[in-house]
DNA sequence: AATGTTAGGCGTGTCAACCT
DNA sequence: AGGTTGACACGCCTAACATT
């Protein structure tokens, strides 16, 4: 379980080719007030004029006028009176990523502003899918707490579609599932191998000693939700004839393994997770060698995060964590 | 001139008291 | 019980002035 390599999405960032233009809009940035954007990245995160103030050291109308700076700057309103807060703008939205990708890659090269997890107090958002979770998370909060006494973790089991535009706005650092994420703008790490198995119940009254494909299709099949966002099952089941054989929609794998356990039902699981359960479930651990049994685990992250220095070293501890797996 | 702070005003949400 | 009202708190904005 140590195959690792990294992997850019191919492709290109709109907007690449302009690069080479230069000249007068070299001027039209030295016009800018480039500390707006500190400003900017504040509110953003905080999505609060007051506490952005607080965070910056600013009083909150001075962070006031520096937003209604912004607004001329970007010719956009950027934030709207919602209740008693601001809501940021599509424009808005469209800006951070690349704007705090700008502000970190400046920030790393200035002096004395490394990451030190012995004294830093950082914590880190992931999400790890399940049922990686059951694998990695204990592995991750064991390295973490060998590694750093102050950093922390908040871990999320669940992947949605909104994953993308959560690492690109750095409301989470890192993701880690059986996907990658295949965009021009993030990375994925390949963490290691997993192999696919079929359970079932070792009291199954059917069951030949060889299991084959015909025998696979005529069982009924437990599976998780095939239509939640990014489903365990679904690669498996997306066709009509494997589809027609689901009899039973789990939240989780777990839940799907414990339903195998006690019926007639059989499903795909990875292999540790069947070894981990086997015994406490009874249940019996087959190959299929008429799938690509082979799943990778992947970690991935926005490349407007590939230059903290923090995530850099989060990174390596997600990889170490996932190599003892 | 640009950008900061202070003071004061306005809009909105919350909650308790009151009314129907 | 459910709706209305008013006091209050919160958060943002503008104007005036200070500082660099």
């Amino acid at each position: 379980m140590t195959d690792i390599t990294v992997e850019k999405s191919l492709g290109k960032i709109p907007g690449d080719e302009k690069k080479h233009e230069a000249g007068h809009e070299d001027n039209h940035l030295r016009r800018a007030d480039l500390n707006l954007l500190t400003v900017f990245d504040a509110v953003m995160q905080l999505q609060n004029i007051t506490r952005a103030a607080q965070m910056l050291g600013m009083s909150q109308p001075a962070v006031s006028n520096a937003v209604s700076r912004l607004k001329n700057m970007f010719n956009d309103e950027l934030f709207v009176r919602c209740g008693r807060g601001i809501e940021p703008t599509a424009r808005a939205h469209q800006l951070y990523g690349p704007i705090r990708q700008a502000l970190q890659l400046v920030t790393n090269e200035l002096p004395g502003l490394g990451f030190d997890p012995l004294t830093s107090k950082r914590q880190f958002s992931i999400t790890i899918s399940s049922p990686l979770d059951l694998l990695l998370t204990p592995k991750v909060l064991a390295m973490l707490k060998r590694c750093s006494e102050g950093v922390t973790l908040n871990i999320e089991s669940l992947i949605h579609e909104n994953i993308e535009n959560q690492l690109r706005y750095h409301e989470l650092e890192f993701a880690i599932d059986y996907r990658s994420i295949d965009r021009a703008d993030f990375y994925n790490q390949r963490l290691f191998e997993d192999e696919l198995v079929l359970i079932s119940s070792r009291n199954h009254p059917r069951l030949p000693t060889q299991i084959d494909y015909d025998c696979f299709l005529n069982e009924k099949h437990a599976v998780v939700r095939l239509h939640g966002y990014s489903s365990f099952s679904f690669p498996y089941y997306n066709a009509p004839e494997s589809q027609a054989r689901v009899c039973y929609q789990g939240a989780s794998l777990i839940s799907v393994m414990e339903i195998v356990s006690r019926t007639e039902m059989i499903a795909l699981v990875p292999r540790w997770l069947a070894l981990h359960n086997a015994e406490r479930l009874n249940l019996r651990i087959d190959t299929v060698p008429w799938f690509d049994n082979k799943l990778h685990c992947y970690l991935s992250w926005h490349e407007s995060a590939s230059k903290d220095k923090g995530n850099l070293w989060m990174k390596d501890l997600l990889i170490q964590s996932a190599s003892l797996a």
